[in-house]
DNA sequence: TAAATATTTAGATATACTTTTAAACATGAA
DNA sequence: TTCATGTTTAAAAGTATATCTAAATATTTA
């Protein structure tokens, strides 16, 4: 269900577009909403999917909360990549 | 829009069970169907969107068509998947 | 506590995706 | 060419997803 949820999440260009935004460094929704032309609403569902998927992590600072991404699954999803397209034949080791 | 189609073709459960069976060696659209529960129309609807996603390769012989998989893409996910979620710091090589 | 700001949730609509059945197309064999 | 097998395409139905507006929740400030 994890796996599901990660491949499901990446699938959106928008929730894509947000992963990018947020490589700087922390951003809250209302800073997100200024790179895309739908309502606050909206964006909160995208980030609601990146949070339940683990690719973002959120923290609040007073009134704001702040979305920041959660870089440690790179590995994970790598490793999924991997599973999907390795060859799968015994003794092919390079 | 070739970024977009990939993304898309990984988000279905059935797409990427279908990559995983292809991992041993070519197989037909029939063979596979074997592993479904759904029509053959539909494995035939789901191949159509790997293969435009340059995630699958198709030969026929004969009568069969066979699918494989396209393992040439494994770099340019792995370069899109380190592009999502890099942290674009400038000097932090580690 | 009341008002202002930031964000989320609910309900509704529109769009996109998956699946099905039936028909069409392609190849090989009689 | 006709029949059988393998696969795709078309049209329709069902399901899921994205977006909107309006209302609700949380926090800060007056």
């Amino acid at each position: 269900m994890k796996t599901e949820s990660l491949f499901r999440a990446l699938a959106d260009p928008s929730r894509r577009k947000i992963l990018k935004l947020l490589q700087p460094g922390p951003l809250s929704a209302g800073e997100l909403s200024e790179h895309f032309p739908f309502s606050l609403a909206s964006l909160s569902h995208h980030l609601s999917i990146l949070k339940s998927a683990d690719l973002v992590h959120t923290e609040r600072r007073g009134q704001y909360i702040h979305y920041s991404l959660n870089t440690s699954v790179t590995e994970e999803i790598y490793r999924l990549m991997a599973d999907l397209f390795s060859k799968h034949r015994s003794g092919e080791s390079k």
